[in-house]
DNA sequence: CGACCATTTGATATGGATCAAGCGATGTGG
DNA sequence: CCACATCGCTTGATCCATATCAAATGGTCG
């Protein structure tokens, strides 16, 4: 675990209702802030590792443009992907000393990077920078437990969760998609085929469209809920 | 708290022997005696709910004796097993102020629970306290991201590595099952069918051996990692 | 002993993987 | 500006692992 945090763990907090529950954190929050106070930007060129699996989690990071992707490779050379993060997410949270996945720009982005012993410090100072941190580890939490719930459901089931979550974090009924197919079906434990099959099918059934492969526009949301 | 369980009038202060070093927390842990003396011990019967999905998460529980097990009923009936607890083990650890599992009994259990608030109260004036407590949600987070990859394997893959799960906790080749086989298959995702017969294969195979269906002796350890 | 429930075993169905080919967009060199 | 190569995506055909349906077996408790 990493020592030098100071975060209560059971706490409880809640977690405030903002517009949208999955952006991890607006421009406004005062973690965020800290964040851009605190931190350096980086530029990161398209498919460059920002981090590597087993390498010190030395810093936390924020998209600030750009898509990054997390993902681990396993001994059989599958990958597996561990979540897209857009603008204004925050990406490298851990609970070992370790990344346990890496991380890669999807399409070249800039990247803000503050050392974690820095926020920790700034946490134990401020309580209210600690109570989003420990958000930020609750909402996360939150993804895997989903995420496990959406591993055991079909294909369907699987590909719709997918956009609602994307579109969830867009405005409007227009999801644009930066990451591959590929990228895609190693996040939801699928092949490109079945995702795109299964895209199609939806198409068909007037659920959505797909005017290019990079966007998809929503037709029909209840629909896609079931 | 259910209705029908009641309050044990003597606390056990006693320190058992911890069966397995590897146990998430050894009754010898600052935390573990902390929950002692902070906590009271209950009793539930074989199949009766601890505390339910969406139930304000006030306590934290530690399995004294008997089993438990988490778990979550899916929209369409199914269910989804959390996790399996031995005595020792902490469950009920939330990152949010309801519980997003049910726990219940698998066999007559004492249970004891603690108040989350002392406990917090009692890990904001102990920072070990809180660090104990920030180490057992880490490797919660980590069982997770494990079922997560677990998941996108194959049926063998799934049964093996629980296999291996169980006996880690246990001590020498003989692993005894308090959970049925609808449990296990709930918790890898499968079907009661192909978990037995998964068994079967891997008895054929002699890679274990299933002298009740209760009970597996691992006679093959390698084989049953890869 | 007999009833019941859990588990195993058998037969068949099916969803998604795999293998293979076609298509469309993007980019490159002539 | 076009011909062509490349890459990502879609579509098609087939296969296979696991689900589903069904029956037999075994263990437990009255």
């Amino acid at each position: 675990m990493h020592p030098s945090t100071h975060i209560d763990p059971i706490r409880p907090i809640t977690i405030g209702r903002s517009v949208n529950p999955t952006r991890a954190a607006s421009s406004l929050d005062l973690l965020s802030q800290s964040m851009h106070l605190m931190g350096a930007t980086m530029t990161y060129p398209r498919d460059s590792e920002i981090f590597g699996e087993n390498e010190p989690a030395e810093y936390l990071y924020k998209v600030v443009s750009g898509n990054v992707r997390t993902y681990k490779i396993l001994r059989d050379g599958r990958r597996q992907v561990g979540g897209f993060y857009l603008p204004g997410e925050i990406f490298g949270l851990e609970f070992t000393d370790e990344h346990s996945l890496s991380a890669e720009a999807i399409t070249d982005c800039k990247v803000l990077v503050v050392k974690r012993s820095a926020l920790n410090a700034l946490a134990s100072r401020d309580a209210s920078i600690a109570q989003q941190l420990f958000a930020l580890t609750g909402r996360e939490v939150l993804r895997f437990q989903d995420r496990i719930l959406l591993l055991i459901k079909s294909a369907q089931e699987r590909v719709a969760t997918f956009i609602l979550e994307m579109a969830q974090r867009a405005s409007g009924n227009v999801v644009e998609l930066p990451m591959s197919r590929q990228d895609i079906a190693d996040y939801l434990g699928l092949t490109i085929e079945t995702v795109s099959r299964t895209l199609t099918a939806l198409e068909t059934a007037a659920v959505i469209e797909v005017p290019t492969s990079r966007r998809i526009v929503l037709r029909n949301r209840a629909a896609l809920a079931a």
